[in-house]
DNA sequence: ATGGTGGGTTACCCA
């Protein structure tokens, strides 16, 4: 049995990235990638590009603005695009079956609501939304055992995650509120596979377009994979591929790897 | 205290 590799990338617009993506996909051929902010509609996706890369795709997105994506060399099945108990118009999530040859892999994509900042009323739609992803993945683990919530949190779930704890302190994508959420989460039974294999500070996902930061790493960890337990067993590896932050005309995002053990 | 950068579209946008 082989090794199952999966990724998660925010692109911030997949018609930018689509070259860096295949260039990526070559040098690092993970088995699924989910993919958060392609800002496509779904007759624009780029299924043939990708599948002569040997990625079969499901997408869900809209014009402009947000738009998720699961990528597999393996089959697919049992696509859903719903948020259960949210009347929600914006493209923020995606599940599809990995048919994997150690067996059924459950993956989601999820472009968790940024919330632009605490106490507005995108914040308070980020709540809602995180409380509806919630009764979702209830649902979801009741049926099935090896499952994975990945992307784009818009969240750093600790101080350790965070370049500059101080001053994070209570904004948007560190508040109080964002923090318990994440933890409900877990306590869902779900695993952080980062939290997992390394305790280390400064591990992160994205910096800012803005002064400079990722030359001077003021980046924060708010990408996240969150396994299930009988997973977590099997995960091996995690890391955070900083170079496609180095390339020109970068996502703001870099992609997360998670390598999983055979079952 | 502000604004900076880079996606998107042509907006009092979104991150």
């Amino acid at each position: 049995m082989q090794v199952v590799k999966i990724a998660t990338w925010n692109v911030n617009s997949l018609r930018v990235r689509l070259p860096q993506l295949l260039v990526w996909l070559q040098q690092n051929p993970v088995d699924v990638l989910a993919l958060q902010e392609t800002k496509l509609t779904d007759d624009a996706f780029p299924h043939a590009e990708l599948e002569a890369a040997g990625y079969r795709a499901a997408h869900s997105g809209q014009k402009a603005y947000n738009g998720v994506a699961i990528l597999s060399r393996l089959p697919l099945t049992e696509v859903s695009r719903d948020l259960p108990n949210l009347d929600d118009a914006q493209k923020r999530l995606i599940a599809a079956t990995v048919e994997a040859p150690s067996g059924p892999l459950r993956v989601i994509s999820a472009y968790v609501v940024n919330g632009q900042a605490v106490g507005s009323e995108k914040f308070d739609y980020k709540l809602r939304w995180l409380a509806a992803l919630s009764d979702y993945l209830g649902q979801e683990l009741s049926r099935h055992r090896h499952l994975a919530v990945v992307g784009d949190f818009n969240i750093a779930p600790e101080d350790r995650d965070v370049h500059d704890p101080e001053a994070w302190r209570e904004r948007i994508l560190c508040s109080t509120p964002e923090r318990s959420r994440f933890r409900a989460l877990l306590e869902l039974g779900l695993v952080d596979a980062l939290r997992q294999y390394t305790d280390a500070p400064g591990v992160f996902t994205w910096w800012d377009y803005r002064q400079a930061a990722f030359r001077r790493n003021l980046g924060l960890r708010i990408d996240h994979v969150l396994v299930t337990a009988p997973l977590a067993k099997r995960v091996t590896e995690v890391g955070v591929d900083l170079g496609p932050r180095r390339n020109e005309r970068p996502s703001d995002h870099a992609p997360v790897v998670v390598h999983l053990a055979p079952a």
